[in-house]
DNA sequence: TGCATATATTCGTTATAACGAATATATTGG
DNA sequence: CCAATATATTCGTTATAACGAATATATGCA
């Protein structure tokens, strides 16, 4: 079901490999929540989501106006494995260590969150 | 050891792919069997391997005339785990099968073999 | 309906990467 | 040294991919 060139094309990319970790560490995020921990520009988010998108590594939710990614649960072992390892590889380095600080501090379990992904997780 | 950029950048090449997981079947393989199995022009293999030796992923060593290829044995557990998930989600299509149907009969342990690695790997 | 917010897309440009063709280097053997 | 073989590199061109800026779409709410 996942194509092993659209596989590596998309994980060429340093943003998707960001936005990749932190839907491994995070499970399911909105394009805010992205935008907001990565620094960058809207448009250009949402550009690469759409790449994952059809690469078939991400499947969205659409709930209202926001949109919430998370990894294709139906991707092939092999797959999986690929991303795991992936974030395994960048966990140490920058600037993945900081999206992850950042993810933790600003939608943590641990800290008071008003974003929409957060609240929708809440119910 | 390995920059996870310049690994992802070196998948993203179908031709790259192709090299490493003949590589993963084989062990070590020269320039010459490598462009004789894929088909391709012997200056297009040799960019691409030195692509793969920037990268780290592969080491060369160097008998007379003949320069032999082989994963670098050196790779953290993270690299390791995505080759060998890659090589998995090739294994079942084109051009990565016919790609081991080539290298069993040309260099296969149940085929005699004239190449150079096949020679060397015999003493 | 009209405005505000969240997300997606288009456009023109620029950077990157792959290519074929040609050539260079290096090693072996006569 | 010279020729032959194996491998590597350079060059100019072409295809691909990422970008910022602007705009479009779509949903919720007053």
């Amino acid at each position: 079901m996942i194509d092993p060139t659209l596989l590596f094309e998309a994980l060429a990319d340093e943003t998707r490999r960001r936005i990749l970790a932190l839907l491994l560490i995070r499970g399911e995020l909105c394009v805010c929540d992205l935008f907001g921990v990565l620094g960058l520009p809207q448009p250009k988010v949402s550009r690469h989501l759409a790449v994952l998108r059809e690469s078939a590594l991400l499947t969205s939710r659409k709930q209202g106006t926001w949109v919430h990614y998370r990894l294709n649960p139906d991707m092939p072992l092999w797959a999986a494995q690929i991303l795991s390892a992936m974030a395994d590889g960048v966990a140490r380095l920058e600037p993945y260590r900081a999206d992850k600080q950042q993810v933790d501090a600003c939608c943590g379990p641990d800290a008071r969150c008003t974003t929409p992904a957060q609240v929708v997780n809440s119910k």
